[in-house]
Parts: C-alpha cells; structure tokens; sequence
DNA sequence: AAACCCTAGCGCACACCGTGCGCACAAGAC
DNA sequence: GTCTTGTGCGCACGGTGTGCGCTAGGGTTT
C-alpha cells in the first residue's frame, strides 16, 4: 500500500512518454484542428478535445482563455492555408486575384466549419495570417493601378464575393450530407416545391452538381473582376 | 382539501385569459423572433423562450420539430421583410437590383442574429418568403435581357455579394459590442497591431465607420452590377 | 542540501442546454 | 354518459462551458 501514493506520478511520467512535452497552446490548437476537419464544428467541445490529448477537459483553461479563442487560433490557423500569389505585371493583376479567391474558397471548402463561425461572435477577425493575406492582395491591387483607398475597397469586394458563395455553399453541402439523399435528389425534390409554389416548371437541370458550383463561382467572380476591370479603365 | 385537484385548471383559464388561444406555431414563432432581436442568438433557448409564453419548455415540442426547425421558420419569416421591386423597363435593372439589395442588407442588419446562422447547418435554404424574393429577382434580371440560365448565375453573384459583405459587417459589429469601447478605439487600436506586425504606417483614418461601411457596401455593389452591365453588352 | 514558490493538470461542481417520456386534464365525438 | 384526441407540464438524461481549489513536480533561491 505505500507504493500507491506514487502511482499518479508514474502516470504523468507515462504520459510524458506518449506525448512528449505535455499541454501546449500549439498541442492543443493542432489536436482542435484534426477533431475539426475529422468531425466537424459540433463534434468540438472541451471535453472531446481533452479525450484527444489525454488530458481532462479543464487542463486546456491552462493555456487557452476560451472556447471562443481556441476558435479564433484554429481559424487563423487555417487562413495560413490561402495562397495569395506576388503581384506580377500590371496586366496580370486579374490571374493573380482569381488565384487568390480560388485559393480562399479551396481552403473553406476543406475545411467547411470555417464557414459555420464566420457570422458569428465576430471571432477570427484579423488573426497574423489572415492580416498577411489582406496585406499581399492589397498589395496586388495596388500594382494593378488602383489607389491604396480604393484597393482596400476592392479587396472588401472581392472578399465578400467569395465569402457569401463559400457560405451558401458550405450551408448546401451540409445538408445534402445530413438528408442521406444525393444531392441530385434533393434539387429535383426541391425543383417539384418550387414547382408546386409557382404554378410555372422549373428549366434547368444539371446532372453535374459539383460542376456546377464551380461554374457558377468563376461567374460570379469574373463578373466581379470585370466591375473592378471597368473602375480601372475608366480612370486611365 | 377536495377542492385543490381543481388548481391546475384554475390556472390554465387564467393563462388562457392572458394568452388568447395558448401556444401555437405562429405565436412561439413571433415570440421567438422578438427574443432573438431582443437579445441574440445566444439568449434563445427553448427554456427562455417558454419563459417569455408563460409555458413549460418542453411544451414548444407538440407545434415546433426542433430547436432547428423553429430558427428555420423565424429565419424565413424575416425574410419576408426584404422588399424587391416589380421589373421596370430594360435600363432600370440597376436600381431595382440595387433596391433589393440595399433591402436584403437592412433586413440582416436588422436582425443580426440571422447572419449567426447563415453559416450553419443549412438551415434556412428556402423557405417561402425566401424563394419568392429570389423569384422576383430572377424577374428583375430577366427583364433586364439575361437568359434564364445566366439570370440565375447573377442572382447567385448578387446575394453572395451581399451574404458576405452582411456576414463580416455583423461579426464585427458584435465585437464591437462585446469589446465595450467605440468602434473608433477599436479601429486605432487594430491599426496600431498591423503597424507593429507590418513595420508600415496605416494610412487611411475614416471619422465616420458607419458611414464608411454604407460606402464600401455601395462601391463592391456598383462593382458587380457594373460587372453584370459589361456581361450584359457584350452580348448586344 | 533544504526551503521555497510556480505552474501544469485534475476532479468536482454549478448552471445551463436540447429533448424523450409519460402523466393530467380540457374539449369535442358519439 | 363514456371515449378519444390533443395540449401542456414535470421529470430526467446526458451533454455543455468553465470557475475553484487541490496536488505534485520542477526550478530557483538560500
């Protein structure tokens, strides 16, 4: 019985073992990370995110302030993701932009909780990485011509374009992940609603949803660039 | 003592009394909606929101599926508050589309809890209200001489525009609110982090930030009609 | 070597959440 | 009258974020 005293600091030591220097913010923030694109923004609490790192729920208070700031770690984290190309010639400026706003909806869309937590509490607001972003589009901008004011406007557009469509899209795909139908299924379930509200059939079809999407993201986009493409011309 | 079985009746008339016809779909919707703009996407639970009908929680579950369902049908019912005008002649699709705009953004900030929710679960894809005033934008841009298919593209460029400019303006709003100073302090303080982090002075000081944002929403909106005007010429 | 403090981690507890279950009772059907 | 139907409620379950106070070990100071 004296030996059991003893028995939680061979524990800790055993634990030490396994992960080799304990908690830490960037441990914790990494684990967040997986559970978050494993399992998704529900499957996020702090005790299943404790389970993760053999650790209980509370140790992670130790290093985190918040649930709130643990998501606001992890999101900057990921905008580390979104490639945001030099500013090449002044005539280059349109690649360079749809390289971006590319880059931007790819990451959402590996990581589609991002999009769950953008409207809400006003978390991820300007994390490092999500500064550098801004910082290297405005950056394209202004080579392309525009002044500095009115590049970060630009950029305000551009970013806002890509964000609505990555969250109607994330919202979609969420629930045709969640009704177990296809999503074929579902638009033309979807079509016959409509149909039976308006009294007029609806037209189109499209057999390739994905396809689709992306199409319909690179319309929208360039109709943008074209808006930016016009305020450009009209100055010179 | 024979007469106390009859209380809980007593009460019940009473309640009836105060609350003519006692819960129902429509009233725990209303009084949902008037909570949430009240207080907030947080503050609605199903036990606050049966505090505020003078009912038991659980009792919301015999006319409202889910606490989902029920942000499904608030959501939808605000929708009905964004007014989009009736097709006018072939040169004024840019005001009716910019009206419809202008409207969908005013009904988020109104309601800021609805952009909270954007994001999440799918919720709220299409209800009645929302799908009528998407239909009637369609009718705006097809009168305007878009094809149907390329209508609904525009559409689609349009409401992103806006769902993501709503979408960063209230979770910055929120902060500030949560932040307890004034949306000025917060701007300096933020520009004095960038200048730090990018050993570049901020330029740019705006002594008006709302006025600064209706100015940025109606710069990236010219932007994308003017983006759908070059697409709509090119075809003439 | 001994005394100290500092801190990481833990368990407990609190107040809250969404919601399934079964009972009580009112209103209408026969 | 009895019977059914639907409405509301209380209870309970298994979760949530997080404050508090303890322990035990490592590092620093004497």
């Amino acid at each position: 019985m004296s030996a059991e005293p003893s028995i939680p600091s061979v524990w800790a030591r055993e634990a030490a073992r396994r992960d080799p220097q304990g908690l830490s913010r960037d441990r914790i923030v990494a684990a967040a990370r997986r559970l978050l694109d494993d399992e998704g923004l529900d499957a996020l609490s702090m005790r299943s995110l404790g389970k993760r790192l053999d650790a209980g729920a509370t140790s992670l208070y130790r290093h985190v302030a918040n649930k709130d700031e643990l998501i606001e770690l992890v999101v900057d984290e990921v905008y580390a993701e979104v490639e945001v190309p030099d500013p090449a010639g002044r005539d280059e400026w349109r690649d360079g932009v749809t390289a971006a706003a590319r880059s931007l909806r790819a990451m959402v869309l590996r990581h589609p909780w991002v999009a769950g937590v953008l409207g809400q509490v006003g978390l991820a607001y300007l994390g490092p990485n999500l500064s550098r972003a801004s910082e290297r589009m405005l950056g394209l901008l202004t080579a392309a011509g525009f002044e500095p004011g009115e590049a970060d406007l630009a950029i305000n557009t551009v970013m806002a374009y890509v964000i609505g469509t990555v969250t109607s899209e994330t919202a979609w795909l969420s629930l045709v992940a969640r009704s177990g139908k296809t999503e074929q299924e579902l638009i033309e379930g979807l079509q016959e609603v409509r149909e039976h509200l308006t009294q007029t059939p609806a037209a189109r079809e499209h057999n390739d949803a994905a396809r689709y999407r992306d199409d319909s993201f690179t319309f929208g986009l360039e109709v943008v660039l074209d808006g930016l493409d016009t305020r450009l011309r009209r100055k010179a």
